[in-house]
DNA sequence: GCACGGTGTTCTGCATTGCAGAACAAACAG
DNA sequence: CTGTTTGTTCTGCAATGCAGAACACCGTGC
């Protein structure tokens, strides 16, 4: 999406004979796209994309990217300011993620369980799945009392600075890791584990106990715990955590709460035809 | 989207001199959306929508679905079973309803309602957000006719004593009542309710009609109706509200505005993302 | 075994369809 | 009013997507 390849846009190789598979790229399609995944990353909350701004940017003729919109907007996945004529993401995009979010059957299966260990634990539970090179938090159930976090649903976190991330990651083959490491350990808090060893041997905890911890990684005063959701293969693509400030789950808190996040996380597994 | 007009698709009217503005339509473009809008319906938890389905539904060539939507795979908002090779929504619509909820301004959301129940009403309307322990004015469409109230946006209002505080009130956690009620209910004007439980009671009647009353509980000439906002998550931070004179808004007029205000905000809620 | 109806995928000539520059219109700013 | 930005329409050119047919691939059931 951002980084799609080399058909850029004006690379007119002059190929004496085009295969199929390299003429039938659907380029205009692609660049629809394109001006989606522009509009999307970058359109504050004032105000969104005027024309020549996305002309400029995607370095296609304003002509283009009027055609490409128009279709676009009637689909609702663009909006148009009427004032200004911004661009903007339209309610369409609604429509998908909430059917999306209804073709989950993790999340049901899950839903029991996550209320359950909300409650238990009076602290907010999260659903995360594995999408390379991120987690994506995909349910979220909150305990009322306090104070509300802004909702997560629908959005990415590294895997190396969260628990949900390191509890999938500790159960993939050692490639994944090594990618992880090589795609760069930054800093997010004085926390961070940002050494590929020190990963490892974290990741080697994790199995041997059977969750994962997030010290204070990803948010200055957060703690989370973190267990694997076994797949029906036995293969772990989704984790269930228990999050909360520092002050709330202590180091102490951390070892109780763990082998119970790992149970609920072991049910999931079980409905999901886990043998584990 | 489902209803597109005239150019469904095989329609060839041999036009002899097509306009611009008909040659130009993207076909392709509106038909991979179209396919994506087919996977989006028609997509149950268990299984996804195969090739030769989706050809036969929205009356394609095969090779033209997999042309189109090898980009749509691409940019995630498609995904593919890889063992029955069966079409879902993908990963990225989460990533696009995300920073769609992000770039939310509830005043731009809320402005075509706004301006549509001021002028039906032929009344001043209010848009407010929750900010505890206070309700802000962050929005104003007024109706011409009548003798300019003072501009109230940006400006602040008790809780427990406006139409649209009550409105939001209701739809909060018992705790959240309980912390208006310990700072006291102090008397506004003669009608202000200033006990805990008959406010409680209100609160009750509000959530069980959809509709807050302001009977000159906060200006002694003004009565005010106002119903709740739904966020994305379905929580209540934001509402809108009918508000004039006690000579102009009569106790039989709050009984016909009530449900006009209420249908207003669901509206605004829907844009928002809200089940409801 | 071999035909079968069912998948998904590749290929290729044809012309429809999208391309982009230029020309136009409209809204502001100086 | 002249200049500079914006958004929009137009149109010749050919690149690009179109769709049918041909291919490969399962499984199932005579």
């Amino acid at each position: 999406m951002t980084g799609r390849p080399p058909p850029l846009y004006g690379d007119h190789v002059p190929d004496p004979a085009p295969r199929a598979a390299e003429r039938n790229q659907s380029s205009s399609l692609r660049r629809a796209l394109a001006v989606l995944a522009e509009v999307r990353d970058h359109a504050g909350p004032g105000q969104g994309l005027t024309l020549s701004r996305l002309a400029e940017s995607l370095a296609m003729p304003k002509s283009t990217i009027l055609r490409l919109t128009a279709p676009l907007v009637d689909a609702g996945l663009l909006a148009r300011d009427r004032r200004t004529g911004a661009y903007r993401l339209g309610v369409g995009v609604l429509r998908l993620s909430q059917a999306y979010l209804g073709t989950l059957d993790l999340r049901t299966v899950a839903a029991e369980e996550s209320a359950r260990l909300a409650r238990e634990a009076g602290e907010t539970v999260h659903l995360v799945i594995y999408e390379p090179p991120h987690v994506v938090y995909i349910d979220k159930v909150e305990n009322q009392a306090t104070v509300r976090m802004a909702s997560r649903i629908g959005s990415r976190a590294p895997v190396y600075c969260t628990a949900v991330g390191k509890a999938i990651l500790a159960w993939q083959p050692e490639e994944a890791v090594a990618e992880v490491v090589a795609a760069g350990l930054p800093p997010i808090t004085k926390f961070t584990i940002t050494d590929g060893d020190r990963l490892r041997a974290d990741l080697l905890r994790t199995r041997q106990r059977g969750y994962a911890v997030d010290d204070r990684e990803n948010e200055p005063e957060v703690r989370c715990v973190a267990a694997p959701i076994f797949n029906h293969d036995d293969t772990v693509t989704a984790a269930l955590s228990v999050s909360g400030l520092t002050s709330r789950i202590t180091a102490a808190r951390v070892r109780d709460l763990g082998p119970r996040v790992a149970q609920s996380a072991l049910r999931v597994s079980r409905h999901l035809g886990s043998s584990r």
